[in-house]
DNA sequence: TATTGTTATACTCTATAACTATA
DNA sequence: TATAGTTATAGAGTATAACAATA
């Protein structure tokens, strides 16, 4: 068979999922340079932006499970890049160590070229409407937690 | 922490990533009402429109790795949705059986009432917006390629 | 030599349950 | 009662290696 049908090629579900996958894997790649993976800069950037963060309001935000959150945690405070200090008797408040805070700024400095190179294959109308469409899209979401 | 800033939400991969996400979420639900993943469901669509096609050449058009495939149409072959016949001493082409049909029927109906309700948040003019920026970034994803 | 199907296996992600301690 | 952190564990999904049969 030197040409098969893809009868899914029209779907639009399927083309966001296949342009998601396609990133992702892009994503992965430059990332793993900084010794990251998506999620754990993710977690640095969130950290960053909201110094004292709780890992559970992270794990919130980003859609991770709490009891996902504690080796993920663990092991960015076992490489210094985070520090964990009680703010009450059960909560620990993350902050960046600054070499944390060095490789959140390499880690955003990739993901943002990366996004430039997604952007530079739109005209900026596209990119204009694609935030809009992608943003409606999302609101639809119904998110469950534990 | 009662409003936390999430820098990630203005980059346009983080946008794509999280509404592919949520849409996969929705997506297994309404088909594993027929008992099928998204997988599953790909491959009798795929099988549907390429009578005879190998498990090898499903696996490449869907990205599912040979060795992950031969599992796969086994459970589907068991369930006598799929049948596997020999074309040469080493391939297996595979045909829907009439229930496997059935079944690929409701599969696709499922995923246009899917594909509709993403549509339907979007103007007839955005989603032809979005169809075309989806193919262009998945062209300029493939262009990248080794 | 290259390809097909297959098994075995490992690794990552993600999910749930259960527990401790704190609020 | 509800929440935070943790551990243990189970299930997908996906990756590689190796092998036999065949092209």
């Amino acid at each position: 068979m030197t040409n098969p049908t893809n009868p899914l090629d029209r779907l639009i579900g399927y083309q966001i999922r296949r342009a998601s996958v396609a990133m992702m894997a892009r994503l992965v790649r430059d990332l793993s340079e900084l010794g990251l993976t998506p999620t754990e800069a993710s977690v640095l950037l969130l950290v960053e932006a909201n110094p004292g963060i709780t890992q559970s309001e992270v794990g919130r935000v980003l859609n991770v499970k709490r009891a996902n959150m504690a080796p993920l945690t663990a092991a960015l405070d076992r490489r210094s890049l985070v520090q964990r200090r009680p703010v009450d008797g059960r909560s620990h408040g993350l902050e960046l160590t600054p070499s944390g805070a060095a490789l959140a700024a390499e880690a955003l400095r990739s993901m943002e070229t990366h996004d430039a190179s997604i952007a530079a294959s739109l005209s900026g109308e596209r990119e204009r409407d694609l935030r809009l469409i992608l943003a409606d899209l999302w609101e639809s979401e119904v998110e469950r937690r534990d």
